[in-house]
Order: structure tokens, then sequence, then C-alpha cells
DNA sequence: CCTATCTGTTTGGCAATGCCGAACACTATC
DNA sequence: GATAGTGTTCGGCATTGCCAAACAGATAGG
């Protein structure tokens, strides 16, 4: 629950997207109207207005339970989302290219974009291995410990990349996360020279990842992919070997977004 | 642009949604702080302040284009619209099936639940085909005249079916659309003894589904699974083989969620 | 069986809220 | 340089949407 808010702010759009912030941590099946009222601290009437307009437009659905209404995220949502990940071209484009990548490696691929400094996932072909790991869509991942993320500071100009990791800092997640800016600008550096990136055991201990930087978007966008699989998957032995592999997919897609610029 | 408002709706939020709305189908890329003033009918500073709050919370994204910006709807929702698959647990339940049964057909499968009387679809897997029918996920679809609708009014009770198509109609989409309660009920008849039904062209001209109803879900829930391609797919000349095929990943999906209910 | 305590829903009234309109800064176009 | 577009900022008024408290059911527990 941000509370940062300035003048512009609307209060009572603010309440609804806390409200809705608030059912989707609650990952649970639903809230009821009181629970929403005390999470969010607001009276009880103002959680019910809010909840029956956002009902009303199906951003929130409720689930009639005895008398007690339990609210989940609705089926709008749903519509939203996709049409949000529609209107983010890049995603749009990555998807066939991800599609082969995950085909031929077997591993889940995805593709994210730099959102105010933090890396956000906005697509995403699953492996159909048998251990799934738990990749959302839209999460926020850290610049410093993820492949994604590393991928796309290494397309900045330095002094960018010190402005991002000032304003959100560079916890360590895992021993072998990257905590103080000078190596990260070092492995900034061979990312550039290799044209992939390693994330190895840096966010998550057990899990590795190959990503690659989408250079020449158009409009300055930045971009990155990636291909993820748990540490002892035979094929990530030679993780170079599958870095070269990304690396082609990230230039096939930025191939397809310069074609798609020039229609 | 609905404008239906009861008692309990709170204003603001009703223009925040209709923003949302306004930039979702404004599918070109992005609608400017004027153009959306204009197109809901309030003021450019009201617009304004709302779209600032909603932008705040990434429900929202301006890309700057010289000093015009453009918004279009932001990566939060790409997360929530996730969120809101994965609390739909029918969606999440049938995940695994529709792989399967797109692998075997290699046709687009697609999971849709019923909602205020329409099929909406809460799933999808698409098919590896070059052709690609633009199948939405969340997008609203006629009870009377898709395979999922069909499927799933199959499976209630007739004064149900008398109540929703009152209350949305029965259009004609295409030639082979059927328009008449009558026919209706004697198709969902067949589709009851059946445990399949088609779409043969009654929706879309040269499109052809073939659906199934899940049935015995836990909490009454209504929901059914569907195969979509051309009418031209040689396997689709054979749709009752296709028919039992879907019937069968339907059982599936039911026999999953009884064991998850159980648990 | 009736009380105590949970739900969600409804209402009244007050003041904070968030509108509108108009002015401002700025850039493009002519 | 004037004109017509942007997006942003500000003052003031009344609409709005809060809170608190009362209401209707339903469940639980003595």
């Amino acid at each position: 629950m941000i509370e940062l808010d300035s003048r512009y702010a609307v209060k009572s759009v603010v309440r609804a997207i806390a409200i809705l912030e608030a059912i989707e941590d609650a990952h649970e099946d639903g809230l009821t109207v009181t629970e929403i009222a005390k999470l969010i601290g607001i009276s009880k009437s103002a959680a019910f207005a809010t909840l029956y307009t956002l009902g009303s437009y199906g951003l929130v659905s409720d689930k009639d339970e005895g008398q007690t209404r339990r609210y989940s995220l609705g089926l709008a949502l749903i519509r939203l989302g996709q049409q949000a990940s529609a209107q983010n071209s890049i995603a749009d484009m990555a998807r066939p290219t991800l599609r082969d990548l995950t085909e031929k490696t077997g591993l889940t691929s995805r593709v994210a974009v730099l959102d105010d400094g933090w890396a956000v996932v906005v697509g995403r072909v699953d492996a159909r291995t048998a251990v799934r790991l738990d990749l959302g869509m839209g999460r926020q991942e850290w610049p410093h410990s993820s492949g994604v993320g590393k991928a796309m500071l290494s397309t900045l100009p330095e002094a960018e990349v010190y402005s991002i990791v000032d304003r959100i800092g560079m916890p360590r997640k895992t021993p072998n996360t990257i905590t103080d800016i000078d190596t990260l600008l070092g492995a900034l550096e061979r990312v550039r020279s290799d044209g992939f990136c390693l994330d190895d055991e840096e966010d998550v201990e057990g899990v590795l990842c190959v990503a690659a930087p989408l250079t020449h978007l158009p409009e300055g966008a930045v971009g990155a992919i990636s291909v993820t699989g748990l540490k002892a998957d035979p094929l990530l032995r030679q993780p170079r070997r599958v870095g070269r592999e990304v690396r082609a997919a990230a230039a096939e897609i930025a191939e397809t977004a310069r074609g798609r610029a020039r229609a």
C-alpha cells in the first residue's frame, strides 16, 4: 500500500486501486467487505460503494457464499490485461520468436521492459516441463539481480544506471547477488561484449537465467528476453551455448521490430 | 460506455473506469488527455487528474511524444489480469489439459465461464498454425451463437435459458445462426445427449468450433471448453471425431477439479 | 429459543472533495 | 510573429462521497 500521493491524486480512485491491490495480494479466494474496509482503513460503507462500482463493470466479482460475499478480481481485468499486453508492442512482436526459443530449448522464455527502473515481465511462453517455476507476468524484478534487468541496464548510459540504483537500491537476494555498483558496472560491460547475460543464482537460489537485451528498438524503448531453468538442468551446463541462442532470438525480434516500424 | 448507474456508484471511479475502457477501445497507439476528455464528456482538468492517479499506479502509461502525451493501458494491468486469471480457478485447472488438446488437434483451444449470461473466455492455448484467428481473451461471446455459449446453456435449467435469452437477445450473426428459442432448446437437448456441441459457422463465417460443457464443477460454476479452426481444416471434416476428443478433455478437467476440491 | 455477534445493506447529514472554467507555459504550424 | 494546438496549474463553489449509526438476516452458543 503506497502512500505516496501528490496534489493531483483523486482520492476515491486511489481507494479503488487500493482495493484491487488488496484483493490481488489476498491470493486465497477472496476478501469480504469488512476485511477490505479494515485493510484499507476506510469505512464499511465506503468500501461497499466502491466495490459495488467496481463490480458493476466486472473489475471485481463476488462469489456468494452464504451471506458473506467474497470478492475476487473480476473477469474484465483479464480482458484489460490482454489488451494492455497487446498495446505493448514489444510483447506482441516478441511472442512468435519466444515460442520458437522455448521449443528449441525446452525452457520457459520471457520478455521484459524497463519501467521506472524495474524490469517488468510483459510476455511469457511456458515450457512444457513438469516443474513449474512461479514466473508471474507483470511482476517487477530487480534490475541488478535478474537476467533481464542486467541485460536492460547494459544498454543504458552509466549515469542512468547510477540514477536507477540510487533510487531503488540493490539488496542482496542470494549469496551470488551483485551488491556493489562497481561490480555491477563491470558485469554490464561484459554483457555488452558478449551480447547476452547470465543470472547464475543471483536472484533465486537454484535458478539460472540467460538473457539478452533487445537493442535498436523504435522510440528508444528498452527491453530484454530471457530463458529460465533450474541450475540442475543439463542444457544449462553449457550456458554460453544457450546464450548464443538467446542472443540470436533477440536479434530476430529486433529485426521484426524494425520491419514493423517501417510499415 | 454504459450509463447504467444506480445509487451506489462512485462517480469518480466510474469516470476512471470509463477512461480505461476508452483507452482499451482505441486500439491505435494511445489517446491524449484532450481526446479522452472529449470522449468521456468531462473537463480536461478532471481527465488529467484521473489519468495522473491511474498513471502513478501503473494502470495507464504515457509515452511521451513531443509535448503530446499519449496514454495506453499500463503494465500493472498485465499483472492484475494474470492474477484475475489465476484467481479464476477454472482457467487455472483447465490449462494443462488444454495444452494437450491443442497439441493433439493442432487447433487453438479455450476455456470460458458464464458471466451475467455471456460466455467469457478466461483461458486460451494458441495453436502454432500460421493463420491466427483473433480469439481475444476476456471477450464476451454470445451464448446462442458460440460453441462455448451453447455448451454452457445446455447445463442450465430451461427457465434460466429463457431468462438469459430474454435479457440479451439472440441476434443473427451469420446465415447459420440459431435465432429462435425453440430451435435453440432443441440444439441444447442434443448437446446434452452428445456431450459436445458444434458451432458450424454460426458465429463467424468460415470458422467452426467444437465445444464441450464442464459439468459437475464445484460451487455450481458453469464453464465450457472448445477448439476452434477454419471450416476448411481437414481435421474438422470429421467434427464428431473431434467432439469426442473435446468431450474427453472436459471430463479430464472436471476430474482435476473434483480432485482439487477434495484437497 | 432467545441473545450476542457476526455478516452485508441502507440511510442522513456534513464537509471535504474533486469537479469546472479559465489562465498559464510551451511547441508546432502557418 | 500570430494562431491554434498541446499539457499543466490554480481558485472557488456545490456536488460528492465519505463516516457513523441504524437495519436486516443469519449463524453461533448458551
